[in-house]
DNA sequence: CTCCAGGGATCAG
DNA sequence: CTGATCCATGGA
């Protein structure tokens, strides 16, 4: 992608981005870090940095933004230099069943997140609700992190919460993830998970050495590799996602999650992580329709 | 009050 | 291997 990005005063702004729209990709539950400011701003942890964004008219504005931090983290975390538009054509054209949810979704990115805060997030989304995990990512922050405005604070790293322990976990209301939480923590600082050795691993070893995490299933481990890996092949199925399929390919029908893992393989290949995002906002779509009546 | 959440561990068969 | 139950917590 052609990126052109001029400085104004502090500010940075960007022109001319396709396929790329801010809120659906912070909405749409792969990021828990983050403020909504209005439709078009929001404001962002990530990277030990933060970032407050707007996106109106077509430009996209980061404030007080230096260009090194645009080439060196931005450019990565929202996945700019990667062509939407081939990815998009290729989904629809394996199913044309989403064409008009990714037409209305068309400026979906996945995120490249950080491993550690992308771990702990996802460990802590099981069996529970949206709200709820960006309101626990919040309190380790401000617990354990770095402040970086009046109301907002980098997630720690594993060394900053070397001494944090179960009961610590539990304090902050996490529940019977408490746990899972410090499996997490003691093995990434003993070596025994780590990212670059995930990264480079092909996609089944990958997943085998995350779930031996207490608290990482297959579905938790896919979150990770998809938005924390760069491995776009994964394909996580939570409940959302097997209803969804169930109804547009088997016919309302119940299937095993290894059934419909086999279809997501065969059907949309390395282009699975994308495919997965929209089918995500197709299934909530629907769930929303059902929930107002 | 009950039900459920971007699931996984554990146990029964 | 598949299926049922339990797990903390909070909001609907």
């Amino acid at each position: 992608m052609i990126m052109n990005a001029e400085k104004k005063g502090k500010d940075l702004i960007i022109k001319e981005l396709k396929d790329f729209d801010l809120a659906q990709t912070m909405e749409c539950g792969q990021c828990f870090h983050f403020v909504r400011v209005d439709d078009e701003e929001y404001e962002i942890s990530a990277y030990g940095k933060f970032l407050r964004v707007r996106q109106e008219k077509g430009k996209l504005v980061l404030f007080d933004t230096p260009k090194k931090d645009l080439e060196n983290i931005w450019k990565g975390y929202f996945d700019l230099e990667r062509d939407y538009g081939k990815i998009k054509r290729f989904i629809v054209k394996r199913s044309p069943e989403l064409k008009d949810i990714v037409k209305k979704n068309n400026g979906i990115r996945i995120l490249n997140q950080e491993f550690f805060e992308t771990l702990m997030s996802f460990i802590i989304s099981q069996n529970n609700r949206i709200p709820r995990i960006k309101s626990l990512v919040a309190s380790i922050s401000e617990k354990w992190g770095n402040r970086l405005t009046d109301t907002m604070y980098s997630f720690p790293d594993a060394k900053q919460i070397e001494k944090v322990c179960e009961d610590d976990f539990r304090d902050l209301k996490t529940g019977f993830r408490a746990a899972y939480l410090c499996d997490a923590v003691k093995k990434v600082l003993s070596g025994d998970i780590e990212d670059n050795k995930l990264k480079t691993a092909p996609l089944k070893e990958c997943e085998d050495m995350l779930c031996d995490i207490k608290g990482v299933g297959p579905k938790v481990a896919n979150c990770i590799m998809l938005f924390s890996l760069g491995k776009r092949e994964a394909f996580p199925i939570d409940v959302w996602m097997k209803r969804i399929m169930e109804e547009l390919y088997f016919g309302g029908k119940e299937q095993s999650l290894k059934t419909i893992s086999d279809l997501a393989k065969e059907k949309f290949g390395e282009y699975g992580g994308y495919a997965q995002q929209y089918l995500f906002a197709y299934a909530r779509e629907q769930g929303a329709v059902k929930n107002n009546g």
